[in-house]
DNA sequence: CCGACTTTGTGCATACGTTCACAAGCGGTA
DNA sequence: TACCGCTTGTGAACGTATGCACAAAGTCGG
């Protein structure tokens, strides 16, 4: 479906890419990095931090220098060499390519447990993002206040998620009830989905979902514990094996 | 850092790879999206389904059905051409692969709102991940069980987390404390870690983080609301653009 | 004003992940 | 048994992301 991704740009553009055009050629991994030096930027701004240079920023975040300087580079050039960054102009920079100059309002859907604690983070975290409605489906529920929002609903998803312009919609549902909370959402026209239910979503193309998802992260970690049980064996057992090479940290135990 | 990643192994193999040796070879990518088959296939199994092919569970899955069957190409050849894949078969393999056969103990440390619904989600979702202990550093929470564990103070987590031989160690505390806390799991032992903190966690090359980034999230759906505000603009305003092209889903409502 | 030093921005090579396309292999049928 | 249609498994092409290494461009001291 949707054939449009990348329709030619890269052989050819003889046209000055606007400022705007520039959004659409940011690689997905480099816009969530980019989030993440934000927050790093954020924090030195408020500690009084005035300048920074790729190396410091780099490290803070946790990635490669070089990296970093690349997906800087894709919102333009605001560092000045032989000096590095000022904090402030990155982070205003970084807000508008984020689309973080405005507000967007968010809309939780299935107040359980979850939904309690994203109601409660009272705006969210970061800020930008008020929440301004909540849903659920259990009538005794409805009206009730949480985290200072009342909750509507879930029949009235639509006009509400109008009126009060959701921009994004958060699925804290229980698995079945997902897929169908999120088709009202997107006729409600919103066009932003943070699912939390562990089910695949189906959605018309036109509509971003990202999904948090606690059991694949979990099997992700378990994968890895498996892998290095295994490897662990195979050292002991008997392959030659990489050995000493220089690290610092081997001091492995594994219990057996 | 650890320059150990692929040795050269894709172009000289002539030793049979192990069952083990296979893997270190499973993209990460891969891996995330095998935690998807397994819960799509278990869906499959309860409702009765035996066989499956690429193509149907792919669909349900989300994904091409070129990148399913090379995900599985991964971990073996247990599909029947012509036939298609043995449900009960497919789930065992993925198990095993994940390391889902043994059970993995998991400690969540920070019991404010979000460790709440954590603790309470009792065992993790898919279950084989028991939540067997739980830390804060507030006095009055020590002791009070929580989804049927009781709170253990922070500073005891070196010897609980190794009496109850916790692989898994999940951080739901506020920013300031992430780092710290991490320090103190890692050594306890705990070489996996899910960080539910926005925070950059610095860890030993020998402990695997996986985070959970609430802010970046929602951040990364505002850069798409923003990207296609700018695309709706550039539309309507002049470029040439892309027009009609034969696609079913166009009506795309912007609000002015 | 110049030269030494620092740090950015980016072209290029490499690694990784995705998609295509098709041979190989299996079940069913005559 | 021989054929036919279907679906897997995978080699190879493609595209994207990462990391290196260096020229460009700035500051600072003399």
């Amino acid at each position: 479906m949707a054939s449009q991704r990348g329709e030619g740009e890269t052989t050819t553009t003889p046209a000055e890419p606007a400022d705007r055009e520039r959004a659409r050629a940011i690689p997905e991994a480099a816009v969530a990095r980019l989030a993440v030096y934000l927050r790093v930027l954020s924090g030195m701004a408020d500690q009084g931090v005035t300048a920074v240079s790729s190396e410091e920023l780099s490290q803070a975040a946790g990635v490669n220098a070089a990296k970093l300087r690349k997906d800087l580079s894709y919102i333009g050039s605001y560092g000045t060499r032989g000096v590095g960054y000022d904090v402030e102009v990155l982070v205003s920079h970084i807000e508008r390519i984020l689309g973080l100059t405005r507000n967007h309002s968010v809309a939780v859907v299935g107040i359980g447990n979850l939904g309690h604690a994203l109601a409660n983070y009272g705006g969210f975290p970061g800020r930008g993002f008020p929440v301004t409605a909540l849903f659920d489906v259990d009538p005794d529920l409805v009206g009730i206040p949480v985290g200072g929002i009342p909750v509507s609903h879930i029949d009235d998803i639509t006009a509400v998620c109008l009126e009060r312009e959701v921009s994004i919609g958060v699925i804290a549902t229980p698995p079945p009830a997902a897929q169908s909370v999120c088709d009202r959402l997107v006729s409600a026209g919103v066009q932003c989905i943070l699912n939390f239910a562990p089910v695949v979503l189906q959605v018309p193309d036109n509509v971003e979902v990202r999904k948090v998802d606690l059991a694949v992260e979990m099997q992700i970690l378990s994968f890895h514990v498996a892998r290095r049980a295994d490897e662990a064996l195979h050292v002991s057992s008997g392959g030659v094996s990489i050995g000493s090479n220089g690290l610092g940290v081997d001091g492995m135990v594994i219990r057996p």
